[in-house]
RNA sequence: GGGGGCGCGCCGGAGUGGGAGAGCCGGGCCAGACUGUAAAUCUGGUGCUUCUUGCUGAAUAGGUUCGAAUCCUAUCGCCCCCA
C-alpha cells in the first residue's frame, strides 16, 4: 500500500490523497460502505461500482468467521472471489462486536470469548487468531483486534482497556509480520487509537500507535453515543499526533455533517452503517437536507427522489413511489434508498476532495454543512 | 317464512356476561430513533379535551336497576341452521 497526499488544505487540516493497493486506487477522503457479512445490504457489487462509485468496502471478521466460516472462505479463495468485488476490501476485526455484543462476550488478557448471536455456540478470539482470520478473508486492510469502549466509560476502565488494546496491538503486529500475504497481493495492518473521550488517554494512545509506524492508522471508540463536539475534539487531538503522511481512518463515522467536520480535521477514511441502515428505515440524505420518505407529506409528491443524485434510480423514480415501497416493506424500496444514500455519501466525499484540490474547501464546507443538516 | 348466534373505538382477534376500559394482542396509520450492522429493526402515539386534566363512549332507540357493554323490548346489520 502506498499513500500520497496530493494537496493539503491551507486553512484546515483537510487533505486530498491517493491510496494505491494491489486491488486498485482509492482517492481520499473516502467513504467506505459497510458490507458486514460480505454484502452491502441491498446493493449489488456492480451497482456499488457503477452507480455508487464505491472504491473500497468493508467486511467483518466476527460475522464472516461464524458464517459462512473459514473453510468456505479459504476454498473460495478469499472474500473478493467469494462475493465478486475486485476492488479493495477492509475488514473490521470484531473489536466493534466487543462493544455491540457486550452482553454475549467475556474479555480476558488472552482474548475474547463470544457466545454466537446465531446459535449460542462459544468462540474464543485472540489477537493472533483475528490476524489469521483476516488473512484468510483476504482483506487488503486488516484491523488490529481492539476493545471499542462504550460511552460513557469510567476513566479507570478506559485506561485499562486502552493499555490492553496496546498490548493486543503488539501481538497483532508480531503475528501479522510473521505470516505471509495469503493470496499473492499485499495486506496491510492498521492499529487503532482508543482512550474513550479522555484527552490525556487519547494523547498517550495516539503516540503509542504512531510509534508502531504502520502504513496507516485508525481511530476507534468514537461514534458510540458521545456528543458530536466530543467526537470532533477527540479526533482533533489524535490527528495532531498521528503522522501527516499516512492515511487516517475514523472508524464508524458518520453523518454527512460528521464527515465534513472530520475531513477538515484531517481524516482520510470513513465507514458507517448509517447510509444503508437508515435507507432501509426510510431516511434519505441529500445535498438539500434530510428526507424521511415515510412522512405523509411525500404521499403524492411525484417529483424525482433526487434529480441530482449519482444514482440512476433516484433520478428516475418518484418520492411518492419510494414512499409506497418503503411503507409496503417492499425489498425494492430498501434497494433504491440504499443506492441513493450511498451515492450521496460518495458524492459528498468526492466533492470534498475536489474542493480541497481546488482550494475552495472551507467555503464549500460551510455551505454544505448547513444544507445537509436541514430537515425536508 | 321459522329458529339460533353475534354486533365497542381505523381494521381484525381474544376476552368479559350487573359494579366501565377509552383495557389486551395483532395489523394499519401518524411520528421519532438509528454512527467500525444481533437492526427490512426498535420506541411512542392513534375518540374529544384546557392533554400528569377532565369529558363522551360498547350497532340504534327505549326500558329494568342505586348501577347496564352485560338483563329486557323494538329496530337495523352480519353469520349459521331449517323450510
Amino acid at each position: 500500500m502506498k499513500f500520497t497526499v496530493k494537496k493539503f488544505d491551507e486553512q484546515t487540516s483537510a487533505r486530498a490523497g491517493l491510496i494505491e493497493t494491489d486491488h486498485g486506487n482509492i482517492e481520499t477522503p473516502i467513504f467506505m460502505p459497510v458490507g458486514t457479512v460480505g454484502t452491502v445490504k441491498g446493493v449489488h457489487q456492480h451497482e456499488l461500482k457503477e452507480e455508487v462509485q464505491a472504491q473500497i468496502i468493508l467486511g467483518n471478521t466476527y460475522h464472516l468467521y461464524l458464517r459462512p466460516g473459514m473453510e468456505t472462505m479459504e476454498k473460495a479463495g478469499g472474500l473478493h472471489r467469494f462475493n465478486g468485488w475486485d476492488k479493495p476490501i477492509l475488514t473490521d476485526s470484531g473489536g466493534y462486536q466487543v462493544y455491540s455484543l457486550s452482553a454475549r462476550r467475556k474479555i480476558t488478557e488472552e482474548g475474547v470469548t463470544f457466545r454466537s448471536h446465531i446459535d449460542g455456540s462459544k468462540h474464543f478470539f485472540t489477537p493472533e487468531g483475528i490476524m489469521d482470520i483476516q488473512r484468510i478473508i483476504g482483506a487488503d486492510f486488516i484491523m488490529a483486534f481492539d476493545e471499542c469502549t462504550p460511552y460513557p466509560c469510567e476513566y479507570k476502565y478506559a485506561k485499562a482497556s486502552m493499555e490492553m488494546t496496546h498490548r493486543w496491538l503488539k501481538r497483532c503486529c508480531d503475528h501479522f509480520d510473521n505470516t505471509p500475504d495469503r493470496y499473492g497481493y499485499k495486506q496491510t495492518l492498521l492499529p487503532i487509537v482508543q482512550g474513550s473521550t479522555y484527552k490525556d488517554l487519547r494523547k498517550i494512545s495516539a503516540e503509542t500507535i504512531a510509534a508502531f509506524d504502520r502504513p496507516a492508522n485508525a481511530i476507534g471508540g468514537l461514534s458510540v453515543g458521545e456528543p458530536a463536539e466530543e467526537m470532533y475534539s477527540t479526533t482533533e487531538i489524535v490527528c495532531g499526533i498521528l503522522p501527516k503522511d499516512k492515511p487516517r481512518y475514523l472508524m464508524g463515522v458518520g453523518t454527512p455533517a460528521n464527515l465534513l467536520e472530520c475531513i477538515a480535521l484531517g481524516i482520510d477514511m470513513f465507514d458507517c452503517v448509517l447510509p444503508t441502515r437508515n435507507a432501509r428505515h426510510g431516511l434519505l440524505y441529500t445535498a438539500e437536507g434530510i428526507i424521511n420518505i415515510k412522512n405523509l407529506k411525500w404521499k403524492n409528491d411525484f417529483s424525482p427522489i433526487d434529480e441530482n443524485s449519482n444514482s440512476r434510480s433516484s433520478r428516475n423514480y418518484t418520492k411518492a413511489y419510494l414512499r409506497h415501497l418503503i411503507h409496503s416493506k417492499e425489498l425494492l424500496g430498501a434497494q433504491i434508498a440504499s443506492l441513493h444514500n450511498l451515492g450521496f455519501f460518495l458524492w459528498l466525499v468526492g466533492q470534498a476532495r475536489e474542493h480541497i484540490l481546488a482550494g475552495t474547501f472551507p467555503v464549500w464546507k460551510k455551505d454544505m454543512l448547513e444544507r445537509v443538516q436541514r430537515r425536508l
